[in-house]
RNA sequence: GCCCGGGUGGUGGAACUGGUAGACACUAGGGACUUAAAAUCCCUUGCCGUAAAUAUGGCGUGCCGGUUCAAUUCCGGCCCCGGGCACCA
């Protein structure tokens, strides 16, 4: 029934040269995955097995990894998590019968490649290439199924020449403006700088404290979508701190807009207007706060008040963002000497600068409430405003007057809004307010529209021409791309300017309008750019006509899984959306949101050695002494870290090395046995071992198949659809861990115990998306043919993964005192007697009065006994 | 300061909606095989006792308290680590 197994070319391997004294029949089995790898890669390739064809009898699925920007350093164990995950799910759907898109690509304009060719003269184009041609093959190494048919890369002009055409669509829709402002300027990149990538006043890439300048820019007006960018997140499955995060980002808060006129002074009888969140707490308003860039200022300022104000102007303009939020915690300000008159009960209150007020948020202006809100309490504390309660706390005592009172309550001092809760007096005054016409209920967001010009080479030009006569004037979609010139340096130019400033010849070009002479923006995209759609061009990228197809997009829309760093929880993954509800509005996607789901793999960790100055060493520079690491060549014993991989700290691992040692499929199994696939987890470079180990025995297993070993009959039959289950189930969940550690459970009891023909192909199969160079091996050897990507995957009975009987535990008083076998459809009257039969739990119950029973099907007895 | 994650053996980590804590793996120790080594296989490995042959009692999931017959899991308070935000009115 079971046919003999061919010989098997797994004991090969090194084995050639002592071929010659070890005869076939007592050859031990040899994994040779520097053999097997390469061979099965080769194969793969020659069929054309990952090319993906949309196929309507087909259930699609659309797995996408975020593309990596390819940097000189080449791939690092982090990036193959994330790769890895996403590869087992594609061959975990495919051998279900899934059609799956799972493309890869080049996000390569950038910052690096730019600086390098600054330093160099080379230009980006070539270490960009060198490095793509680098990424491309560790990627292959690693055995990754990506369909490289569709390979995109931003910086090709077949490529980016869509991304204008998107921007000009934005621009034909007025939602790519212009605008001279004073932006966040980045002095080491020489690069203006979105709101989103200044972090702590510092520039996100490279820490340089972040300055003020004003410049000419391209903004988007990201703003306009903000609403749908809070409501749509409701559609998508995302890690609840990243859908937290994006919330936080877009900051809606829903309050009122509250006009006070201005009282005496030039500005006599003008409206100034503020937002508040808390419009019930309106009678408590004491003063005003203008931010000391309010275009107001000027004229509500009295000419005894004017040089505090200037100066204090002054000196807020020259503070940088960094001292604006981490050194600005203690008030400051300045009296403009003018007054307003609060709405609610005409009262005349000073109105003040200070820069704790922002100009970008809200009117620029607000009503300060000092007894509820803490900065307003601090600010008035120390400038000696006065301080009124409006509202006391439901029951208990208030904090003031030593704090302010911030939660909701029930107010007094507030005429006849006196005894009413917080909620209906926010309805009342915003409603009075509104019939008053001083007023209206309103709604902010802290978001802000996105910077989107650099002042740098490598990027996309903003294909707009300027034009004496027609001003902006966007480039004919024919014309496109408006492809980045030959320059002979790419230093940014001294005006702020892009080096593109500097090339003449490309400069000046003929408006297409007007016919008269213009010149073309020099401003580039920002690196976001590009993978703002990237995942679209990639369902058409051949495409010479359009961005995609409607068919295409319609085919294979969402993204159904899509997996990358929480690193672009905010910036990324809002800018994408961004677009693509743009996208939505044009008709050109189906689709409100393009990520249905999204997860990140955690931060892959290793240990860091270093001596007392800080300074870090390789490991090659270490040897360990009873498990402590010493500097070999001092002998200086050293500090051990467990932290994120990079560079400086010398704990980077480089995936080819370990595929040298241990192959890709060791490699693979181990990114994901590591941990859980979300959390931070620490590189061990001793543990591969067991997961080579593992791959070993399943070799062995295969190579030594012997069914007179066996018991008789299938003794495996409910472990084994048990181990499908739960590999099924466990790949559902991506707890990739958990589905080898069953793997691990199976493997080790058919060792023991022998294997009938099924369990080897079963195991196979489950195998393969984890180990697919090593399953194919195995499942050829077995005398099958084909891919195991075109097999069918193994499909469990539920009936036979129950237990024949399982282990019922007694407890005594909550104490585990024994257990016994028993059938899972015993009643709970069987269970509770022969919970008493158990020998070793009787003394426990002797002389004592049994209270209460406990039974729980399946699992245990509890007695409850004194 | 606020908002999220997370604290489980020597180590990485398991444990579905409260029901045998420590699956699986690493390390370490012991043994088998071998001329030897590697590889492989078997045993032990949370801590503390009693017995020391099979055995057996207690403690134990960051800390303190609560709910429950039963808590790693639920509730309240606190400590530590990682991430995010940081005057957003």
């Amino acid at each position: 029934m079971t046919p003999a197994l061919p010989p098997s070319p797994l004991t090969k391997g090194k084995g050639r040269e002592s071929g010659a004294h070890v005869t076939p029949e007592i050859a031990v089995s040899k994994y040779n995955p520097s053999e097997i790898e390469p061979k099965w890669q080769k194969r793969w390739a020659e069929a054309g097995l990952h090319k993906t064809a949309y196929d309507p009898a087909k259930p699609k699925y659309y797995v996408l990894d975020m593309f990596p920007y390819p940097s000189g350093s080449g791939l690092h164990v982090g990036h193959c998590e994330g790769y890895t995950a996403t590869d087992i799910i594609t061959r975990w759907k495919r051998m279900q019968g899934y059609v799956v898109l799972h493309p890869m690509g080049w996000d390569a304009f950038g910052l690096p490649a730019e600086n390098y060719a600054i330093k160099t003269g080379i230009h980006p184009r070539v270490t960009t290439e060198q490095a793509v041609a680098n990424f491309r093959r560790q990627i292959d190494s690693v055995g990754f199924c990506y369909d490289w048919d569709r390979e995109v890369n931003t910086t090709d002009p077949s490529y980016y020449k869509w991304t204008q055409w998107i921007f000009l669509q934005f621009f034909r829709k007025g939602l790519a403006y212009e605008g001279v402002m004073p932006i966040n300027w980045c002095p080491s990149c020489k690069t203006g700088l979105a709101n989103e990538e200044v972090k702590g006043g510092l520039c996100e890439r490279c820490g340089t404290p972040a300055e003020r300048k004003a410049l000419r820019q391209w903004l988007l007006r990201i703003t306009r979508y903000a609403d749908r960018l809070l409501e749509d997140l409701a559609e998508v499955d995302w890690p609840e701190s990243t859908l937290l995060m994006q919330k936080n980002w877009i900051g809606r808060s829903e309050g009122a807009e509250v006009a006070f006129r201005i009282s005496g002074g030039s500005a006599d009888g003008q409206e100034l207007r503020v937002f508040t969140t808390r419009p019930d707490t309106l009678f408590g308003a004491t003063y005003m706060v203008l931010s000391p860039e309010h275009e107001i200022v000027e004229r509500i300022t009295t000419p005894e008040q004017r040089g505090a104000v200037k100066a204090y102007q002054e000196q807020a303009r020259r503070k940088s963002d960094l001292e604006r939020t981490d050194l600005a915690k203690e008030k400051s300000g300045a009296f403009t000497g003018g007054y307003a008159v609060n709405p609610a009960n005409g009262k005349k209150i000073p109105v003040w600068i200070a820069d704790y007020v922002l100009a970008t948020y809200g009117t620029g202006a607000i009503m300060a409430v000092p007894a509820h809100d803490e900065r307003d309490f601090e600010f008035a504390t120390k400038f000696k405003l006065p301080i009124i309660e409006v509202v006391k706390p439901v029951q208990g005592p208030t904090t003031l007057p030593q704090a302010a009172f911030i939660e909701d309550g029930i107010s007094v001092n507030s005429g006849d809004c006196d005894g009413l809760a917080t909620a209906e007096v926010k309805k009342k005054i915003t409603k009075r307010l509104a019939s008053e016409g001083s007023g209206k209920a309103a709604v902010t967001y802290r978001l802000r529209d996105w910077l989107f010009s650099r002042q740098r080479y490598w990027g996309e030009p903003i294909p707009i021409v300027h034009c004496p006569k027609c001003g902006a004037v966007g480039v004919p979609e024919e014309q496109l791309p408006v492809a980045l010139p030959e320059v002979e340096r790419y230093e940014p130019s001294g005006t702020g300017e892009s080096p593109l400033a500097t090339i003449e010849q490309w400069l000046r070009t003929i408006c297409p309008k007007c016919g008269g002479n213009a010149k073309r923006e020099t401003n580039t995209m920002p690196q976001w750019a590009g993978s703002c759609w990237y995942y679209l061009r990639y369902l058409d990228p051949e495409n010479g006509r359009e961005p995609w197809s409607k068919k295409a997009e319609k085919q294979w829309m969402n993204v159904d899984l899509y997996v990358g760093g929480a690193e672009h929880a905010v910036l990324h993954l809002l800018y994408a959306r961004f677009w693509h509800k743009v996208l939505y509005d044009l008709g050109l996607v189906s689709t409100k949101e393009p990520f249905k789901k999204l997860r990140h793999q955690g931060t892959v960790l290793a240990r860091t050695y270093s001596d007392s100055r800080r300074k870090y060493y390789p490991l090659s520079e270490i040897e360990f002494k009873n498990d402590e690491p010493y500097l070999k060549a001092t002998g200086e014993k050293l500090q051990c870290e467990i932290e994120k991989m990079a560079k400086t700290k010398l704990n980077g691992i480089n995936p080819d090395d370990v595929i040298m040692q241990y192959g890709a499929d060791t490699l693979r199994l181990y990114e994901i046995f590591m941990g859980e696939f979300e959390l931070p987890k620490p590189w061990d470079p001793r543990a591969i071992e067991g997961c080579n180990r593992f791959l070993r025995r399943i070799v062995r297993l295969v190579d030594e198949f012997d069914p007179s070993k066996v018991s008789p009959g299938d003794p495996h039959k409910r472990l084994r659809h048990r181990t499908i289950k739960q590999v099924h189930c466990d790949l559902d969940r991506m707890h990739f861990n958990t589905a080898v550690a069953r793997l691990m459970e199976y493997v080790n009891e058919l060792s023991s115990a022998g294997a009938v023909r099924e369990d080897l192909e079963t195991l196979t199969k489950l195998v393969a998306p984890f180990a697919p160079h090593l399953a194919d091996e195995l499942w050829e050897r077995m005398g099958k043919s084909g891919f195991l990507l075109t097999q069918q995957w193994p499909v469990y009975d539920e009936k036979l993964t129950a237990f024949e009987q399982v282990t019922i535990v007694v407890q005594v008083n909550g104490k585990l005192r024994g257990d016994f076998l028993a059938s899972p459809d015993a009643t709970q009257e069987e269970l509770q007697k022969a919970a008493f039969d158990v020998p070793k739990v009787k003394p426990h119950i002797e002389g004592k009065t049994v209270r209460k029973v406990i039974v729980v099907p399946k699992k245990l007895v509890n007695i409850v006994a004194g």
